[in-house]
Order: C-alpha cells, then sequence, then structure tokens
RNA sequence: GGGCGAUUAGCUCAGCGGUAGAGCGCCUGCCUUACAAGCAGGAUGUCCCUGGUUCGAACCCUGGAUCGCCCA
C-alpha cells in the first residue's frame, strides 16, 4: 500500500485502490507487521490500566472448528476495543492437552496400525501424544493466527508445560494437604471404551428405547399361611441381577408390610437377599418392589449406604461379567442380558417384558453406555471449595453476562457432589502421588500408603520419613481429569504459584472470561473454584457466555455430527474480517445461539457474503474519499477546520458520527457487540455512504474555474469525509481489524509502523450533537424520497430531469427544505426546483401533473403527456385508503377521555400532530385525485 | 420430575408498554466515472394461542401449545 501511494505522481493518492476488496494479501501483511511491532505484547510495567483476558484453550485435538472462530471473534473484539480505550492489554493464548479425546485418537491410529498401548508402552506412547501434540497444537496456533487474533503469542501457554505441570502438583498437594483430596472406593461412571473413569459432567443422558423386564424372585422359604410366594421385580438392566443383594418396597406399602425382613432367592446365583423397606421406593411404579443392586446403580448405592448391604460386582471394566455371575461369566453385558432374559423365560419367571423409553447414561467422548462401577478413585471434597463461590457469588463476583447464567452457576454449586479426578490414562499430568509399595508387600492394594510430593525424589524421602529408611515407592499409574489442569488456567498461565511474578501481579485477576454456556460447569466453575482456593480471588471479574454456533438445520455443529463448517473455508472465500463480523453481528443480546446459513454444494453462506459486501462498501468508500483528495495532502486534509464554515449536511454527519461514537462505547461496555456491528453498519452504509458521500459531491466536483469559496468548500467537505472515515475506521477495527489497518494507512498515510491497532479511540465531542438538525434531516431525506417515489411510480427514467415543486403549509419543513435547496435539485435530479408555501404559489398546476403527497408536504412534476398517469392514481388511491384508516385509528383514540387523562402528555400531544398530518395527507390526496380527473 | 430459552415478513433475526424493523431473498427500473460485492424505488406480517393488567400490549401477568437446551 505504501509503495502505492508514493509512486502517484505529484503525491496524490487517487486511483491507487482497486475496485474491490482483496482481504487475502492484506490479511497476510498486517499480520505480520502487528507480529513484527509485537504490537500486541504488552509488558507489565508499561502504563494504563490493566485489562486482561486468558482464552479458553482449544484442546490439541485436530483443528479448529466455527465455535472457536466465533469465540475468537468475540474475545478480539472486546481485547481489540480495550486496546483502542488505551489499556494495558493482556490477551493470552493457549492450548489444552485433552486427556482422553487425544488418548482416543492415539489408540485409534495404533489400532490401524495393529497395535495397542500396552504392547507399545508408556513411554513410546508419551512420545507419540507429543508427536501429535506439536502438530495440531501448531495447526490450532496457524488457524488462530489467521483469524487475526491479537494475543501474545510470546506467552503462549500449553496445559502440560513445565511451568503449568508444576502448578498442578501443587494444586494437588495443597487439596490434598487440606484434607480436600481423598481416595476411594465409590461408585464410578466406567467408560469401558476408553477404559477409564469419568466425571459425572462427562456423562450425558440420553433417552433410549429399551425394554422394562418383569420378572419374579421366589421366597426363600415358605410359610404354610404365605399368600405371597414370589415377589415381582422390574429393570430395564436385567444382567445386574445377578449382583442383587436386596429387593426394597416402601415401609408405607401395604401389599408388602408383612414379608419385610423375609428374604428371597436371586435365581441362577441362588443367593438369599432380604426384603428391606425404604421410603425412596416408588409404590406406584411397576409392582412398587425394587431390586438393589449397589455395586451397578447409583440409587440402589444410597440404598445400599443406609442398609449396610454388601456390594457385589458382577460386570468388570471391559463391560463383560466377571466371576460373581456363574454361568454367565465372560459374556458382554449385553449378551448377557439377552441370555439372562431367555433364561429367566425358560424357568416360567419371566412376567412381563414392555416397551419403555428410558434415560441411559452415555459417555460423552466413547459414545458408549457408562458402567457404574465400583472402583477406588480419587476424589476433590468440593463443597468447601463451592462454599467460597457462592459466598463470592452474592458479592457480584463474578458477574455474569447474560445475568440468567449465574443462577445456572449458582445452582450447580448449591448442589456440588465431590469429583473424581483420577483417569485410567497415559496421556495427561499424571497423579502425584506414590504408594509406599514395600508396606504391602510390593503389591499395589487399596491398603497401600501413600505420600504426595512434587517429584520422584521428594516422594522417596518423605516415605522413607514415615516408613522408615528401606521404603520404596511406586508412583500411581493414573493420570488427572484434564479439567483439573484447566481450572488454573487464569493463574498458572500467569505464574502462579510464583505470586511474584510480575504478570501475575500486573494481569491477575483477569477481566472477562467469554466462553460457550456449555462448560460452565466443566470449566468456569472448576476455575472460579480453584482461584478461590488457591488465590483468594475470583479469576476473573465478567463472564461474557454466548451461544453455540448451529447450522443451517439448528444443530449444534461439531465434528463428531460431522456437521462443523471449517472456518478456513470461509475465510478462504470471503476473508477473515467478512467472516468474523458476520460472526459478531449475529449476536444476539441474551447469548442466544447463532445459526450460521451455509451451502454445502457451492460452500457458500448469504451471511458471511453480506458481510464480505459491506467490507467492500467501506472499501470502495475510503476509495472514493482518495479519489477525491486530488492534491492535497494528508497533512492539510486531517488538519482541524473552522467549525464556522460547515455545511448543514457537515453538522448532520458530525452529529451522527458522535451518537454513533457514544452508542459503540456503550455497547462495546456492556458486551452487546452484536448491536455495535448493526450500529456501525447502517451508520456506515445509510448515513455516511447513502446520504453524506451522496450530498457532497456537487462540493467535491466543482467546475474548471472555481471560485476561491468553491476551493475552500471543496477542502472543509474534504476534512469532514475524511474526519468522519478516520473515525470509522477505528471503530470499527476491533470488527474488521484488517480492513481497517488497510485503509487506515490509505487515508491517513501513516508509516507501515504506526498501527491502527494501537490508536486511540476517537474523541466524542457533545457540541457535534445536534438532535434538532438530525430531525430536520430525516424530514428533508423523507421529502427526496417522495419526490424520487414520483419519478419511480410515473416511470421517469433516471437521467431524465424535470422541474418539481415542494408545496407545504408547515413553516419549519419550509425552512428546512430552502436551506438544502441545492442538495434537493441534485438528489431528485431536478432541472429547477421551487419550494413554497401553497398560499405563496402563483399559479395553480392546471395541468395533470404528478403529485405525491406525504403528511403535509406535495411533490408535484409538472409533466404531462410523458406517462400513463394510471398508475399514478393507483399509487394516490392507496395513499388516501393508509391516511384515512390512521385518522380513524388516531381519532379513536383521542375520543377516548381516559386517554386523554391517563396518557402523558407527550404521547396525547404526539397523537394529536399525527392526526393533523394524517388530515393533512387525506385533502391533498383527495384534491390531487380530483386534479387528475 | 425440576429449571431455562425460543416462537415477529419467504429465510435468519432485532425490537420488549405508545399506530411493526433490519439483512438476505423477491418485484420494477438503472452499468448515474467509489462500489452491479452497486444505486434508486417497491411489495410483504391474526408479532404461537388464551385470558387478564392498562387509556394503550409484540412487549407486563395467568394458563396452554410447539420446538430446543440444562439438571435429576
Amino acid at each position: 500500500m505504501k509503495d502505492l501511494l508514493n509512486n502517484t505522481p505529484l503525491g496524490k493518492a487517487s486511483e491507487s485502490l482497486p475496485k474491490t476488496y482483496d482481504p487475502f494479501g492484506t490479511e497476510k501483511h498486517w499480520q505480520s507487521v502487528w507480529d513484527k511491532l509485537g504490537a500486541f505484547n504488552p509488558s507489565p510495567n508499561s502504563s494504563g490500566e490493566a485489562f486482561s483476558v486468558v482464552i479458553p484453550p482449544p484442546n490439541v485435538t485436530g483443528s479448529l472448528h466455527m465455535g472457536h472462530a466465533f469465540n475468537t471473534a468475540l474475545i478480539d473484539t472486546i481485547v481489540r476495543f480495550q486496546r483502542l480505550q488505551g489499556k494495558n492489554v493482556l490477551c493470552l493464548p493457549g492450548t489444552d492437552h485433552a486427556s482422553i479425546a487425544v488418548q482416543t485418537i492415539l489408540e485409534k491410529q495404533l489400532k490401524k496400525e495393529g497395535l495397542s498401548i500396552r504392547e507399545i508402552g508408556r513411554d513410546a506412547f508419551l512420545k507419540r501424544a507429543w508427536e501429535w501434540k506439536e502438530k495440531s497444537g501448531g495447526n490450532i496456533v496457524g488457524q488462530l493466527r489467521r483469524l487475526g487474533y491479537s494475543v501474545d503469542w510470546h506467552r503462549e501457554r500449553f496445559t502440560m508445560d513445565d511451568n503449568l505441570s508444576k502448578a498442578v502438583s501443587e494444586a494437588f498437594i495443597r487439596l490434598h494437604k487440606k484434607g480436600l483430596i481423598y481416595r476411594g472406593e465409590y461408585l464410578v461412571n466406567w467408560c469401558p471404551a476408553s477404559g477409564s473413569a469419568v466425571s459425572d459432567l462427562e456423562v450425558e443422558m440420553k433417552e433410549v428405547d429399551g425394554f422394562l423386564w418383569h420378572f419374579k424372585y421366589p421366597l426363600t422359604h415358605h410359610n404354610s399361611g404365605d399368600k405371597i410366594t414370589h415377589l415381582e421385580v422390574a429393570t430395564t438392566r436385567p444382567e445386574t441381577m445377578l449382583g442383587d443383594v436386596a429387593v426394597a418396597v416402601n415401609p408405607s406399602d401395604e401389599r408388602y408390610k408383612n414379608i419385610v425382613g423375609r428374604s428371597l432367592t436371586v435365581p441362577f446365583v441362588n443367593r438369599e437377599i432380604p426384603i428391606i423397606a425404604d421410603d425412596h421406593v416408588d409404590k406406584e411404579f411397576g409392582t412398587g418392589c425394587v431390586k438393589v443392586t449397589p455395586a451397578h446403580d447409583p440409587n440402589d448405592f444410597e440404598i445400599g449406604k443406609r442398609h449396610d448391604l454388601p456390594l457385589i460386582t458382577v460386570i468388570n471394566k471391559q463391560g463383560k461379567m466377571n466371576s460373581q455371575a456363574c454361568e454367565f461369566e465372560a459374556l458382554d453385558r449385553f449378551e448377557a442380558r439377552k441370555l439372562i432374559i431367555d433364561a429367566l423365560d425358560e424357568r416360567k419367571l419371566l412376567t412381563k417384558v414392555e416397551p419403555y423409553k428410558h434415560s441411559v447414561p452415555f459417555s460423552d467422548r466413547g459414545k458408549v453406555p457408562v458402567e457404574p462401577l465400583l472402583s477406588t478413585q480419587w476424589f476433590v471434597r468440593m463443597k468447601p471449595l463451592a462454599e467460597k463461590c457462592l459466598d463470592q457469588f452474592h458479592n457480584g463476583h463474578p458477574k455474569f453476562v447474560p445475568e440468567r447464567w449465574g443462577k445456572v452457576y449458582k445452582d450447580w454449586l448449591l448442589g456440588i457432589r465431590d469429583w473424581c479426578i483420577s483417569r485410567q490414562l497415559w496421556w495427561g499430568h499424571r497423579i502425584p502421588a506414590w504408594f509406599v509399595i514395600t508396606e504391602t508387600n510390593h503389591e499395589l492394594t487399596d491398603q497401600t500408603p501413600f505420600v504426595v510430593a512434587h517429584n520422584a525424589e521428594e516422594a522417596l524421602l518423605e516415605a522413607r520419613k514415615i516408613y522408615g529408611e528401606l521404603s520404596e515407592v511406586q508412583q500411581d499409574n493414573d493420570v488427572l481429569d484434564t479439567w483439573f489442569s484447566s481450572g488454573l488456567w487464569p493463574f498458572s498461565t500467569l505464574g502462579w504459584p510464583n505470586e511474584t511474578e510480575a504478570d501475575f501481579k500486573r494481569w491477575y485477576p483477569t477481566n472477562t472470561l467469554v466462553t460457550g454456556f456449555d462448560i460452565i460447569f466443566f470449566w468456569v466453575a472448576r476455575m472460579t473454584m480453584m482461584a478461590n482456593e488457591f488465590t483468594g480471588q475470583t479469576p476473573f471479574s465478567d463472564v461474557y457466555i454466548h451461544g453455540l454456533v448451529r447450522d443451517e438445520q439448528n444443530r449444534k455443529m461439531s465434528k463428531s455430527a460431522g456437521n462443523g463448517i471449517d472456518p478456513l473455508l470461509l475465510i478462504d472465500i470471503y476473508g477473515t474480517d467478512a467472516l468474523r463480523f458476520a460472526l459478531v453481528k449475529e449476536v444476539a443480546g441474551a447469548g442466544q445461539d447463532i445459526r450460521l446459513d451455509f451451502d454445502r454444494q457451492s460452500n457458500t453462506s448469504l451471511t458471511v457474503e453480506a458481510s464480505r459486501n459491506f467490507a467492500n462498501k467501506l472499501w470502495n468508500a475510503s476509495r472514493f474519499a482518495l479519489l477525491n483528495l486530488g492534491d492535497f495532502s494528508f497533512q492539510e486534509i486531517n488538519n482541524d477546520f473552522e467549525i464556522s464554515r460547515l455545511s448543514l449536511s457537515d453538522r448532520w454527519i458530525l452529529s451522527r458520527l458522535m451518537r454513533i461514537n457514544s452508542l459503540s462505547v456503550e455497547k462495546y461496555n456492556s458486551y452487546a457487540l452484536g448491536e455495535v456491528a448493526k450500529g456501525l453498519y447502517e451508520f456506515v452504509w445509510n448515513d455516511f455512504c447513502d446520504w453524506y458521500l451522496e450530498l457532497i459531491k456537487n462540493r467535491l466536483n466543482i467546475s474548471d474555474q472555481p471560485t476561491s469559496s468553491e476551493l475552500n468548500d471543496r477542502k472543509l467537505a474534504l476534512m469532514v469525509m475524511f474526519k468522519v472515515l478516520r473515525e470509522i475506521l477505528v471503530m470499527m477495527h476491533p470488527l474488521m481489524p484488517h480492513l481497517t489497518e488497510e485503509l487506515w494507512h490509505a487515508i491517513t498515510g501513516s508509516p507501515e509502523e504506526n498501527v491502527l491497532a494501537l490508536e486511540s479511540w476517537p474523541l466524542l465531542l457533545d457540541d457535534f450533537l445536534d438532535e434538532n438538525l438530525e430531525h430536520s434531516f430525516t424530514q428533508l431525506f423523507s421529502a427526496i424520497r417522495l419526490a424520487r417515489n414520483l419519478r419511480a411510480v410515473a416511470g421517469l427514467k433516471p437521467s431524465q430531469k424535470v422541474p418539481i415543486q415542494f408545496i407545504t403549509g408547515n413553516l419549519d419543513l419550509l425552512t428546512t427544505l430552502n436551506k438544502s435547496k441545492t442538495d434537493i435539485k441534485e438528489m431528485t435530479k431536478a432541472d429547477s426546483l421551487e419550494i413554497v408555501s401553497p398560499n405563496k404559489l402563483t399559479k395553480k398546476a392546471k395541468v395533470k401533473a404528478l403529485a405525491g403527497v406525504s403528511g403535509e408536504l406535495e411533490v408535484i412534476l409538472p409533466v404531462e403527456g410523458l406517462v400513463d398517469l394510471k398508475n399514478l392514481q393507483d399509487r394516490l388511491e392507496k395513499d388516501l385508503l393508509k391516511a384515512n384508516k390512521e385518522i380513524s385509528t388516531l381519532s379513536e383514540r383521542l375520543s377516548n377521555k381516559k386517554f386523554i387523562e391517563k396518557a402523558p402528555k407527550k404521547v396525547v400531544l404526539e397523537c394529536k400532530a399525527k392526526l393533523a398530518d394524517a388530515e393533512a395527507q387525506s385533502l391533498l390526496v383527495r384534491q390531487r385525485l380530483i386534479g387528475l380527473k
């Protein structure tokens, strides 16, 4: 760009911009300039109020999807705005190791090669994982860069970096010391596909069509007086019957009152089990008898605890029946189900099979039903952590936008449950606990004691201190839930546990967290809990929750559903700024999901195309400015102008400019980014391009021998145009960073190293605000539209010049129109223009002139015979109908006494004014219609 | 079962007490030397239904319908 400008003769910038905006070279160019300048690498020592954001780290699972692009667009818009506000902004990027997801991918790859992780071993597997991380992480970083993300790449973090891993072990150790981490045998959600426990949050309930099987358990001992010989139970999972340890009934259930305490015999395993009474049993459901399998069902587990029942596991970690399952041993759980049904049927114990819709817990990642399984795992005691957050929340920390998500957050904290943090995986942070195996004869059992430490040496020292010099230790094989490290993200990335780090001191706590509502529990709440525990502060003041990107059929875009759209595909077609603008503009105020249209046949999106067109509009407005610059230097034109010499239209556009400035600041600050985008879109396209640029064309396009006053006015118009344009570019910059940066340099001549990204937000000058003037211009514009409409209705050629008369009895309007006579003439292609009040009209148009009416304004085009007047007549009749309808509704309202009494005066007056307008219009239209006949 | 959200023009969505708006699409004219990725003009709505509050309801409140999400 710079070269083009310098090479043009006479320092003219004209004709240096191509006709359409080509985003591709521009984007690459400015991204590298920003990089080179270190524009987004703040120093903690710089002045300015601190503003910081940590980005939600994408998983290193391959590549980004539209959701990331959306999140990125929002965050980058916010931080770029804050930079323009003069703040010392840190936006810190990074990626997440995503234990389960990555390990799943790698295991699939191994399988293709005919290998398994057991075969290649832990070290070789981890080597592969790191290779994968390098590749995927690099890919993701490349994608984020193409989005124009103004983050500090020098501070890029990965959750398994040394420092962050140290933070993880430190956090674990501290929690353990406080007694908030414990090891226990509990029913966990076992995912047979990934071979690991998963947390409650990683389980998704799905409605499935299944069956409810009813079958009988016979009483073990018959008494002669027994009316009942057996109890009937119902279940959706018959295979668990082998692990049944009781049948429960409601204590108030008359049907079974007498046999509580007796026992039943479980078929196949021939186990004698008690009939117990428990309040939680629903008398109405099925037969009112519930089989109890504490080792395989969370509800039964609770019943088991209450009644001190044994736990019998019958399904193993591979999802197969174990040795407790007698003849069904080694069968897959679903296979066993079938055979057990058959066997029950054979023994005449099966009484009923009914189709039944029920919820089945599925593993998020493995996409298979999870198996509630008894196992020893690590847990975090969450209640104390949650309580701190609830306290903070009551004091307004963090603030949720939109507010309603705060309630979701709070409710979850109120019902908090302990968090299973161990995962039977290899990729991730290995649990910093070492078992003192010498205490249990070199075997790892649930009784083996352990020590918690930062590393093996420390662990060994600790163990020997407690258990004697001969102790040997062995580290726990499992890794931590990925969210454990994500929970530390806002402070581990800034240097914690070293709280004296400059970054930590300068930028913690952070300001805004921007993320989707789907991870409020997973991530947001985990971060607030960890942060309150370890730093004593809520890690961000605001949480801006946005919706999800959905596809054209309203489905959530996801890789697994295969309906994701690669953001780069759209970027390649329309450019980054177009995509970003489209995403931000679609944001609803209330954090709704956004739907992005996309034609998979042609790879096109009308929404993004509209934004691309807007980018082009802005491009061409700048091009227009440059083409008119003539011999002026940028310096001359960018100077302050004399306010007293401004034309009405100058004052008008400056008033509009100030209005959009203040509106934008307000909306940016309240995260109403979509409204900022819409507001600027309208201002640029309608006010600036459609009206202002059109209005000044005749001032710019002066004669060959201009007078000095013409020359001065031309310069003034240029100065105003350039000022408005410059400020538009600053305000638009957070939304379309590349385009605006390019145009900024083009229209200011700034050297490359003075980037718009680091400019200051334009001053808001209240003196320019002029509400009355804006109102006058609204009237002026409708007058022009009226004339144009008349031309169109009459079928006049756009180029055809005609005489035009404006007639109005409204003095204000008359003044307004008279002041802008030249403009009106230009905008309506009038060869002569008369603006008069009705009584000044010398000779009434006797010819069958074209006439249009709007309110108190009449427009007359005295051209006879050029057109068929039928069209015009229809038009007028329609206007009349409309006016009369308005008259009737308005007069009805005004005749309502209560309305006059109770409605605000202002409303009543408005109503009267409107009625007067409508009556005037009706009268004028009728006169015109008569005139036509 | 509990909670949340949505329902407005053909499509995607704004508006949230004072006679319905935008973009896209559609119709009619225009290659008017910034932009055809454009310009000018135009058409289009029981604002899901139902009661109620109010002088006045798309907007607030009852109840309901449909769709979607979260939690159990």
